[in-house]
DNA sequence: TGTACATCAGTGAACGCGCGTTCACTGATGTAC
DNA sequence: TGTACATCAGTGAACGCGCGTTCACTGATGTAC
C-alpha cells in the first residue's frame, strides 16, 4: 500500500461520499422516484457520463442509499439501546426493579421515530413503497435487521431476567416462521415470545409510517404523547411490565 | 333532462370509467410515480390532449384514483363486517357467547389484508410513501375514513354490550386528539378505548405493508396464519376477548 | 532519480426515449326557435 | 319538423423539458524498471 495508491483510493472514497450525500439531499426533496444521476452529476459539478466511474447504474446508487439508511437506523437504534441500558443500570431510575425492559424499549421506539422525522424520505425509501422496477439485492439484509436485532435483544434480555408477562400460546403452524425469525435476529426464547414481540415490532414501524405518511392529519396533534403511548401499549402486548 | 343530453353525459361518465380503470392498472404495473396521462392515452386508443377533457392535470386523474381506492377498500370492509354481524347474529359460532366482536374485527382485518393483496399498488398509493410533489385534496377524507369508522362501530358496539376488557388510562394530554378521533369516525367510547384501539388500527396497516413492501420476504412464509395471530394480539390490545 | 508505459478520471457529444401541457383546428352532437 | 347556432370531443403539431446510458477522446496520476 503505497502512498500514491492509497491517495487516489482516498479521493475515490471521498468522491463515492460525496455522491451519495447528494443523491441523499435530492432524495430528500424529489422522493425516490425522482433521483437521477444527471442530477446528482450537475450538483457534482461534474458532466452526467463521470458518475459512472463510482456506480455502475442509478439502481447501483439507489442501493447504496438503501444501506446507508438502514445503517443510520440502526446505529440510532443501538446508540439509544446503549444509553437507556446505561441509564437503568445505573439505577438512576425508580423503575430499575423491573430491569429497565420497557424504557428501553420505548427509548428504541423514540429513536426509530426520531430517525424518521429528520429522514422522511429515506425512511419512505426504506419502509415506504417498493420503488417500481428495482428490487433490492441481498447485499442490504445485514444493515436491514440491525435495529430489529437490537428489539430482538430486550426482549431476550428480558425473557432470560423473567420480566415478561407470560402471553397467550402461538399456534404450532407458525413454529417454523417463528424459528427463521430466531436465527434472523439472534434470539433465544419461546415462540409465545416472539410472536408479540413481532407485532410489537409492526406496530411501531406502523405507527411511525402513518406519522409520515399523513394518516394523522388533522387528528393526531400531541404526537411525541400520543407516540408514547402507543409504544407502551405495544410494549405491554410484547410482555413488557410498564 | 332530454335524452339527448343523458346519452352524451353517458358516454362522458362511461369514458371517465375507463380512463380511470386504464390508470387503475398502468399503475399496478409501473406505480404511482409512473402514471402518464400519455400511456392512459395511448391505450385508449386517443391523442394525448384528448384526455384533458376529462382530467384537467395528472394530478386530478391521481385524486381520481385515490378517491376510488379508498371506497374500494371501504365497501370491501363494510361487506366483511356486515356478513361477520349476520353470521353472529345468526349464532352459528359456540362463542357468539361475546357478542361476535373479536369474530367481526378479525373480518374486517382480513377484508383490509384480502383488498391489499389483491391491490398492491393501490394500496401503495394510499397507505405508502406519498407521491412526491402532490397533496392529496381534502376531497379525499371522506372516502379515507370509511374503512376506520367500521372498525370504530365494531369497538363503540362492543364497549355498549359491556364486551370490552377494561384497558389501562389515557394520558390526560391526548384528550384533545381522542376528541377529534370520536369525531372523525362518529365513536362515541371513552379515551381509554380509544387510544388502544387507534394503536390496533396503525399495527393493521402496519403488518399489512411490512407484508406488502416486503418486511417478510424470507422470513415469514405462513402469511395467513401469521396475520390472524397478529391481528387477534391486536385485538386482545384494544380489549376484545378472544 | 528518470523515463516509458498502464491505469484511471473526467469530457463532450450523441442516441433514443418519455413526459405534461397548450393551442388552433375540424367535426360531430345537442339546443332553441 | 327544420334550420341556425352553440357546445363539446377529439386531432395533430408543437414547446420545452428531463432522463439513463454509451462511446471515443484527452489528460492526469500512478507503476515498473
Amino acid at each position: 500500500m503505497s502512498a500514491g495508491r492509497t491517495a487516489r483510493e482516498r479521493v475515490r472514497a471521498e468522491l463515492i461520499r460525496e455522491i451519495t450525500g447528494i443523491a441523499r439531499r435530492q432524495l430528500a426533496t424529489e422522493g425516490a422516484a425522482g433521483l437521477s444521476l444527471r442530477a446528482v452529476a450537475r450538483e457534482m459539478g461534474m458532466v452526467s457520463s463521470a458518475i459512472y466511474r463510482y456506480f455502475p447504474s442509478r439502481d447501483d446508487l439507489l442501493t447504496a442509499l438503501i444501506i446507508d439508511g438502514y445503517n443510520a437506523v440502526g446505529e440510532a437504534v443501538e446508540r439509544a439501546d446503549a444509553k437507556a441500558r446505561a441509564d437503568a443500570e445505573a439505577g438512576d431510575g425508580a423503575e430499575a426493579g423491573d430491569g429497565g425492559f420497557a424504557g428501553r424499549w420505548l427509548a428504541v421506539c423514540r429513536a426509530v421515530r426520531g430517525w424518521a422525522l429528520e429522514h422522511p424520505h429515506e425512511y419512505a425509501l426504506l419502509y415506504g413503497s417498493p420503488v417500481p422496477g428495482y428490487t433490492a439485492p441481498d447485499d442490504t439484509v445485514p444493515a436491514a435487521v440491525r435495529d430489529t436485532v437490537v428489539l430482538a435483544r430486550i426482549i431476550g434480555e428480558a425473557h432470560a431476567a423473567g420480566a415478561l408477562e407470560p402471553a397467550g400460546p402461538c399456534p404450532p403452524a407458525l413454529a417454523g416462521d417463528m424459528a427463521r425469525v430466531r436465527a434472523a435476529v439472534s434470539m433465544d426464547v419461546p415462540d409465545e415470545v416472539v410472536a408479540p414481540a413481532l407485532t410489537a415490532w409492526a406496530g411501531l414501524y406502523g405507527t411511525v409510517s402513518f406519522e409520515l405518511f399523513g394518516q394523522f392529519n388533522n387528528v393526531i396533534e400531541e404526537r411525541a404523547a400520543y407516540f408514547d403511548h402507543t409504544m407502551t401499549l405495544l410494549g405491554r402486548l410484547a410482555g413488557l411490565k410498564a
